[in-house]
DNA sequence: CCAACTTTCTCCACTCACAGGACAAAGAGT
DNA sequence: ACTCTTTGTCCTGTGAGTGGAGAAAGTTGG
């Protein structure tokens, strides 16, 4: 099957297919409420939409008291494939042309691997679902890795977790594979793009959105743009000094974030506290498993093992010290936690709001909700999927 | 005298007289050059812009091998005022439409004592320029207030340091005064927008200028917009925590950077080495005055009193530390330092340096340069001055 | 002093985007 | 059947903008 040719010919197509994708309105006259142009002029570009193929009218919806408008709507067969490349695994996702998932399937996995390896897999996963029925072939591709993005190019840069992705053309090689356009980023900037998108920050034009995972990194959306910095590094925090003269880091340094709070360390100092035996709950799950994770700390915490409340709110201080700075800094209107230990859930939210109040000026925190993302590990892959959709729906 | 009535009637209007403001082309091939329109269609707007008298047409250039071009330039007679009201001082300067300062005056003053009692000698102050003949009016005037403000309304919100200036309403009561349009930012802002333009941050898109005086705060420049944050309180850096239970600060909390190292903690401090007998020089300084500021400090270093260096290194090393994960988290293209402590030099500058440069990843610090600002005192006035134009030479 | 070439600026005709009103189509309510 | 409402289409007028022709004002070289 042909897929997706056509581009939005001028800004006002753009706009048109973005108010589709984003659930809005589907009448002409709807259309025309949003977008201050006259009818007539509404009416042209929706008609060029339609011949090209990216817009479908069909059948009427029910009428409101006079004549029933039609149904307009992005075409059903366009399909976007959503790819989050974690520390440890991968998520894939197709969504159709509005960004909703039809189909979503994760596989562990290690980025240590490098590209080729990691890429062989995403593409075979790309192949199941495509397998399953629930795309013919993708219109486009969104891939977010851990680690910083040269960001017009779609080329990773120097990522510390991920070594021999260094230079890889991410986007070149899988736009060749997939025969799509594609779009690459940092996996916490399209975790912020998807709650921006379908999650806790619709809405909100100004946030951060902190993911703590294997490491721990900040997504910036300034005006409803992601802010990616000069060299795409923005956001970077795991090695924001958090504990002067602290743990030694992977870096090179002392004290830095990652070292004392994020999936790595957390399961470090399980591991310690329970060969320590301060934790009979951590031990236990120690000797099952012969190794713990974020996750065994989470089920501890909630069968209510006090060390592993601990080692929670110790971290929920140190990354909520680290936080109340940016938010100083930043002034945001929101902040989002999310990432693998969202598992954590309310006492980790707890320890860093605490912090955070405590320590910000009350102007900059007077109005500032700090929650957990509401979308967990679908916000990565519906964010690139919203990165591609982006770019796709603008003007060529 | 009538002042600036018109306003640029659309986008292009606008451009042409951003483009004529920041000492670009002055002729009409020139400006053809840089606005991507074609000769008739600016031919028109310059001749409207000409009506309106924005802009006039004087004399004729030399000749470049063909008809000599007519020199387009900004009225000669627009005035804008600059005001930057500081922790202890007030500057006031006119410029002329290109922001020159055509004069400047700074006097001493307490923002305590409250806007009414400022005002009054700010607007004597101007009065003061007018009479030496710069200015027979304003058409426009900025205005920097050292603490957060709604700037869309021009209104001070909860000032530290400002008493008695929460909710005034500065902008409408400055703009009766001095019957002319009036902008209000924070003052730090200001100054980015003054190194941005005339300074070491032209052609920088993403950078941040800290500004250590009496406080220390950071205005953030993204896409070379200013970023103020929701609240208005972005860049307050002051009371990020630098050192984990160190000194208390007015603020309430303990170990804000603001109260480690800022002018105010900088005499502190030097007071307290003076008084404890660690410095004969800052002793007889302290004598001398009666009291002791960081113009002390910055003379006794230059004098090569080791107590003094001490102190500036130690407070840089602090302000490094900060800074460095500021630079972590936004990633920018340029740091600048200015302010008050400007003075303390190179001494200030190698010891920021090296923590940036020791603390942040090397991405984001390869590179990073790390100046101190080079406009001193007339950033803030050239800044207000540019806030001032940027909204009257934009569309009404 | 004249011819040839440059650069700057003006004028004019043509195209295209867009607005806004008139009107047709299709339905609801009475 | 009649009126009112909503939706969608058609048509014409207006103003923005382009691009070419050419006038105006120079320089350079014979």
């Amino acid at each position: 099957m042909r897929r997706m040719t056509a581009r939005p010919a001028n800004a006002h197509q753009a706009r048109l297919l973005r108010l589709l994708r984003d659930g809005g309105p589907n009448s002409r006259a709807q259309l025309g409420d949003r977008v201050d142009l006259s009818r007539s002029k509404l009416a042209v570009e929706v008609d060029r939409l339609l011949e090209t193929g990216l817009v479908v009218a069909d059948g009427l919806a029910a009428s409101r008291g006079g004549r029933r408008s039609h149904n307009i709507r992005l075409a059903p067969a366009l399909r976007f494939l959503g790819v989050d490349i974690g520390a440890t695994s991968i998520d894939v996702a197709v969504t159709n042309a509005e960004l909703e998932i039809l189909g979503h399937i994760n596989q562990p996995m290690d980025v240590r691997d490098g590209p080729v390896a990691v890429f062989e897999q995403v593409l075979s996963m790309a192949a199941k679902l495509k397998a399953s029925g629930l795309a013919e072939g993708f219109d486009g591709a969104g891939i977010g890795v851990p680690g910083p993005v040269r960001f017009p190019e779609g080329v990773p840069v120097a990522p510390p977790i991920m070594p021999g992705w260094d230079g890889f053309p991410v986007r070149e090689a899988l736009s060749q594979e997939l025969g799509c356009p594609v779009m690459v980023d940092n996996d916490v900037n399209l975790m912020a793009m998807g709650e921006q998108h379908a999650g806790v920050a619709r809405s909100v034009g100004d946030f951060l959105c902190v993911k703590i995972g294997t490491g721990i990194g900040c997504g910036i959306v300034v005006g409803g743009e992601v802010h990616r910095g000069v060299t795409g590094s923005a956001g970077d925090i795991g090695h924001i000094l958090a504990v002067p003269d602290g743990r030694p880091c992977a870096c090179g340094n002392r004290g830095c974030l990652e070292a004392h709070f994020s999936g790595a360390a957390l399961a470090r100092d399980a591991k310690e506290a329970a060969q320590q035996g301060l934790s009979a709950e951590l031990a236990s799950r120690l000797e099952t498993g012969g190794t713990l994770t974020a996750i065994d700390v989470a089920a501890a915490a909630a069968a209510g093992d006090a060390t592993a409340l601990d080692l929670i709110r110790e971290g929920g201080n140190r990354t909520g010290q680290v936080i109340a700075g940016l938010v100083s800094f930043f002034n945001p209107g929101l902040v989002v936690i999310g990432g693998g230990v969202t598992g954590l859930g309310h006492t980790l939210l707890a320890a860093i709001r605490t912090q955070v109040y405590r320590q910000s000026l009350p102007l900059a925190t007077g109005n500032l909700p700090i929650v957990l993302g509401e979308l967990g590990p679908t916000a990565g892959v519906i964010g690139a999927a919203r990165l591609i959709s982006d770019h796709l729906f603008s003007p060529a």
